[in-house]
DNA sequence: ATGAAAGCGCTAACAG
DNA sequence: CTGTTAGCGCTTTCAT
């Protein structure tokens, strides 16, 4: 691999200057075609490829759309070597958030003519993911709480952000754009549905002890909902458990279940891991989901409908975030920049499956 | 947004050379202390952030590896709107082949601390695809098919590129590292065992019109198992479709139940799309599965084993070759390029499912 | 239609 | 430890 050919290289094999090279690619209709078949042959045969990133800097745009989201390490990384029936639902169903909101940032991204770039924050020193990202891309996206408030503010002063999931953090940061979903709407209407639809009364919230706006939203919808049935309710969930993952949940049942007083005929969790590991938790005690007692998440992931029984839960549109996202961007790179930001509220939806009392046998075919 | 700040305007500030300032960023432990923090201060005030481009046009390289796949154009794109159960298993199930991919090489990248370019193909002018990531990463890897091989050709001559699932192309491409699935050996496998395990003997395959290294080797090992049972068949698939869509698939299990002679035992299908489709239109038809007639897919995606009868199928190790692929490229960066090419095929696993008569309950618990 | 020249913002020796 | 000085490869006026 010796030094990569550029448009000097180039211009001199075919006898033409280098902005004449740089004309074929960028624009080559303002070349005579005959100069240009001579420019394209000289290209093909040296190996030339332009450099993206010298026309980067030149141009001051990259055709690049970024995407930060949190490390969420994902332990079952190592666990794939196995073939056990055991793990091959996990697998599949370890489709996180953040994957399908990179699904709907590609495809949209892609629509517009831009290619993506994700990364995964990690640690690291006075230069972090996002600056590595943001020095590479025209705009990005980033999930919230991925990255300190400071250093979005400083990036964002110079280039389109569009924050997902999550209300803007701080003041600092509104003048950001911003998509979140309904998280309130989804869990009052799940919890009107659990109280209306089967008539419980007794349940129990779950919810994290890390502070997350979408989190406090989920409970204030449940409040909501209590409240509007004249369910009496504290003004704090139930439990709050530490991660919100699987071993978590199954703590949390557990617990839940041991408190003295009569036993809650729902568990509603702030998120479909902790449901999963709540059923694992029921399931081993010997408690019947739902006859003796009816378990929600919240998400939607791929699991959610996997588990036996499925899990009753509020589905997120995280692709459309993700190609909402893109179009934010978009707008704003191609637009005037004095636009108000703007914010968005997606919309999510009820999954009435099976933990919850209805009926629904889930396994649709396809 | 006013132009962005440079080294210059940080090192300006903070009264020192813009080498310090670069120094700061790269190498923070070779400037004092005291300095570092007056730049770095600076720096936050002024909203400064260091621009990839031109450190990768300095440097020459960008801490960014890249992934080219086809634009598997994506019809359910819309059908995100609708909340009808139907589609909510198609919806997760179009977790592809190339997510996978991604996934995987993710992961891994974000491992060795790099990031993560995504690109599907889209045909455009003399600028194609390959070129604009190439022109950005240190390294990448390219789904088979994706792009022209000339053009792959003379990038990799360039800059370290893996090839994902399929043979080599042409031996114009050969010195590049490659990465395949044994395809044969999955088929063979689950050949032999509908022909030992279950019995039957009279099986249909199910190919694809297009030439497909994997497809070819896919239906080789179908071959093989069938001969090595003393079961005639002929030397090509008892039906070619054109695109391995489920429409396809539907139609294609149509013609076969209508032909004359002996209906088939069993419906082998080169992937699990268009075995997923035949399922459907057996279903129309009243044929049991697998009472009636077994089906078998390949691949092993999601939709696999949500659709009723659980399709019985080959898994491929699709994450895996993601991450081996960064693997590989990482390798290519890092040590002396005069390494052989490497070729590696990974292994696959049958899944055993409800399809062909394996009892297997499929809903497993999380 | 094509050429000349001036950067784009940063890194990388090489001196001090 | 810090400053100087060249580029890196391409785009882009401004001429011709």
């Amino acid at each position: 691999m010796s030094t990569a050919p550029t448009v000097y290289d180039v211009a001199e094999r075919s006898g033409v200057s280098i902005a004449t090279v740089s004309r074929v690619y960028r624009n080559p209709d303002s070349v005579r075609a005959q100069t240009r078949e001579r420019v394209l042959a000289a290209a093909r045969e040296l190996g030339y490829v332009p450099s993206g990133n010298a026309r980067g800097l030149a141009s001051r745009s990259t055709g690049v759309l970024g995407l930060c989201f949190p490390d969420y390490s994902d332990p079952d990384a190592e666990s794939e070597a196995e073939t056990g029936a055991g793990d091959e639902a996990d697998n599949d169903a370890a489709m996180l958030y953040s994957d399908q909101i990179i699904r709907g940032m590609e495809r949209a991204a892609r629509r517009h003519g831009y290619a993506l770039l994700i990364a995964a924050s990690l640690k690291g020193g006075p230069e972090s993911l996002v600056a590595k990202v943001a020095g590479r891309v025209d705009g990005f996206a980033v999930l919230a709480r991925t990255v300190p408030t400071e250093e979005l503010e400083v990036i964002s002063r110079r280039q389109p952000v569009v924050m997902l999931a999550g209300p803007r953090e701080s003041d600092d940061l509104d003048h950001l754009d911003h998509i979140e979903v309904a998280n309130a709407d989804g869990q009052r209407e799940l919890t009107r549905h659990l109280i209306e639809d089967h008539g419980l009364r007794r349940l129990a919230y779950v919810g994290s002890a890390e502070e997350s706006p979408d989190v406090e939203a989920r409970f204030r919808g449940y409040v909501e909902a209590c409240r509007a049935a004249g369910i009496q309710v504290s003004d704090a969930p139930d439990l709050r458990v530490g991660m919100m993952t699987q071993p978590e949940g199954a703590r949390a049942a557990d617990v839940l279940l041991d408190r003295p007083g009569d036993r809650p005929e729902a568990l509603l969790f702030a998120n479909d891991q902790m449901a999963v590991g709540a059923l694992h938790t029921l399931e081993r005690r010997g408690v019947r989901v739902p006859e003796d007692i009816a378990v929600t998440g919240f998400d939607g992931i791929a699991l959610s409908r996997l588990v036996r029984p499925a899990l009753t839960t509020v589905r997120q549109p995280m692709r459309r975030m993700g190609e909402e996202a893109v179009e934010l961007l978009v707008r704003r790179l191609t637009g005037r920049q004095d636009k108000e930001p703007v914010s968005m509220v997606l919309p999510v939806s009820v999954a009435r499956r099976e933990s919850c009392g209805c009926a629904s046998r889930g396994a649709a075919p396809a």
